[in-house]
DNA sequence: TATGAATGAGATTTCATTCAT
DNA sequence: TATGAATGAAATCTCATTCAT
């Protein structure tokens, strides 16, 4: 086996390990044995625990980090706009499943420092560009004047849905539900 | 120092610590120092880390809960409701503070299967209410015909939304975020 | 069992292993044993092998200091001095054995820079002691003018030679070697 | 690079790293980074880190015994003896520097029950060479009856003045020293 | 012959829990 | 009832040695 495919090896178990029995559950040992590695192996690419879950987590928000900027990219009006993020969205779901939960659903800070660091700022980007694309659609009067930090917050939050209905309810309406919440989100309750 | 005080004590320092340091972190004899207690003194009123653990939680919860339950109860309207629920998650952020950012950002899941059927059944307990709620609006023609499963969520992405810019960004413009938020969940983005 | 008798028990075992073991082969486990207590005892009175090493080396270097410092202070002769240090060498000798022979033939610095820091201070202060008294004596004329340093160094020899050849060659005339050095020391070899 | 360079640069560089950081700190790779080879390579001159310490100290030991029995042999009188040791030792100390002092402190029967019986036996024949030497100025009344144990034991404790204060103290009047300690050892501190 | 990625036994240290006082 | 000293299982990480290339 060669070297690339020993550290997928490792960072594909490492994902499977944290991700069931979260961080402090989760031993070395298990990752070792999941990935079919002696546990010295892993300090060869890594220099520590923390390390290995710093580099499985950048991985991971990258997924979802991508699906908001591709969604943005290619997008001139709202709906338009809210149709890519939902397909694409769902197809993320689909391939990279339960592994983006841990980026959503736990408080990280506790774990690393300058991961809560990298993540806060990543948000902060994300947060960015939601709001410039989002002062873009009110300027050309697609969308009416609202806060455009409220806004991206609600656009994330339909990725929140996704991920907590599939993940946590393993319910499969997921389409459905996040048709529901963008069709309020443009219309309205009233 | 009577009996009942000790367990105040006791979980006070238990709310503080777990807070602070998380779970896996949070040392008993962190939790004793903090309550001004002996060690061997907690575990006369629990079995275990994960039971005081639960306790903590548990109490905690019924906080959302509570602020839930009252905007449902006295509301005819949803404006009405909202209007309260603001209200409401306003005063309770400012008296229970951080305490509730555990409830939501963290996979309890890991801690106690326990408390995660309970927190399950509890939220499914909201769920049913807020749904209720809005079948009712539906039937008045308060709102229009919308998934209740979904507008639920929503509803509570408004006590979500409080919590995070709060307790994790440190803004001091809750109030008017989670009016923006509301004024888009009832005219839509449009 | 008491506190202060663990606690000399673990100095007593560490003393053993340590001695027998060196310091990087002494295991924590053994000490434990060796204490009769559990291994986690060990670390409520320190809070690591280098510190335990550290206390270990001082309480034995004092020793050593006090053979020389009795000597010292009850001699108005060199001759005195020297019946002195030859009777209290073989006494302690007796007493704390092997002990000993860790702070003459260990090179500490390895293992503690703080603990080389406290040997280099406590050998100067012997040195110092050592040295004023040799000053008075060449004052009074009772030897005869001498570089102090050095003369201070081959006082301290006797006792290297006690150590090494009743430590490390096992010989059982050791108090004849000492009066042989001695007697050189006194008169010459010539 | 042919064969015995390589050698010759693994010896050097484990002198060095186990010189600077004792037996147990010492890392085989260090070791191959200083001797510019591959790790496996140095497996192929040894089997074991024991063992190429043991190669190591071995080359170093005989240059204290050389400067030794170069002194015996060219000499006539102890003063003369004297005056040739503390030559050689000066030039000795000059090239091969620290190297020495592992040699002199340290216990090296932890690390090698071989080795150190090669370094009493080593220890022994120097012995045996100083007494024959000293019996033979006895012989002569060219220095008075004493044990030559004992004067055999202070004659290499000019070497070991000599290492401690230049390698430990970091002195430079190691020469002035050494003719102090010689003087005494001659005429007596009387 | 030369390499260095891979290995896993074994080290130190932590901390929830117990129990004698 | 209240305590905290004692415990030891279990965790992370190291590094001498091997072996496929």
């Amino acid at each position: 086996m060669t070297k690339p495919n020993k550290w997928q090896s490792i960072l594909s178990s490492a994902n499977d390990v944290f991700l069931n029995c979260g961080y402090e559950k989760t031993k070395m040992d298990d990752i070792a044995v999941g990935a079919g590695v002696g546990k010295g192996t892993i300090y060869q690419y890594v220099d520590s625990k923390e390390e290995l879950f710093v580099q499985m987590i950048k991985t991971n928000v990258s997924y979802v980090s991508d699906v908001l900027m591709e969604a943005i990219e290619e997008s001139h009006s709202i709906e338009a706009f809210f149709d890519r993020l939902l397909h694409k969205t769902l197809f993320m779901l689909n391939k990279h499943g339960e592994k983006i939960s841990f980026v959503i659903y736990e408080d990280l800070s506790r774990i690393s420092n300058q991961l809560q660091e990298w993540m806060a700022e990543n948000q902060e980007k994300d947060m960015q560009r939601l709001s410039t694309m989002l002062q873009h659609f009110m300027d050309q009067n697609d969308i009416r004047d609202v806060q455009p930090e409220v806004a991206a917050w609600l656009i994330q939050d339909v990725l929140r849905l996704g991920i907590y209905f599939q993940v946590f309810r393993k319910q499969d309406n997921i389409e459905e539900l996040m048709r529901g919440e963008i069709d309020i989100l443009l219309k309205g309750l009233k």
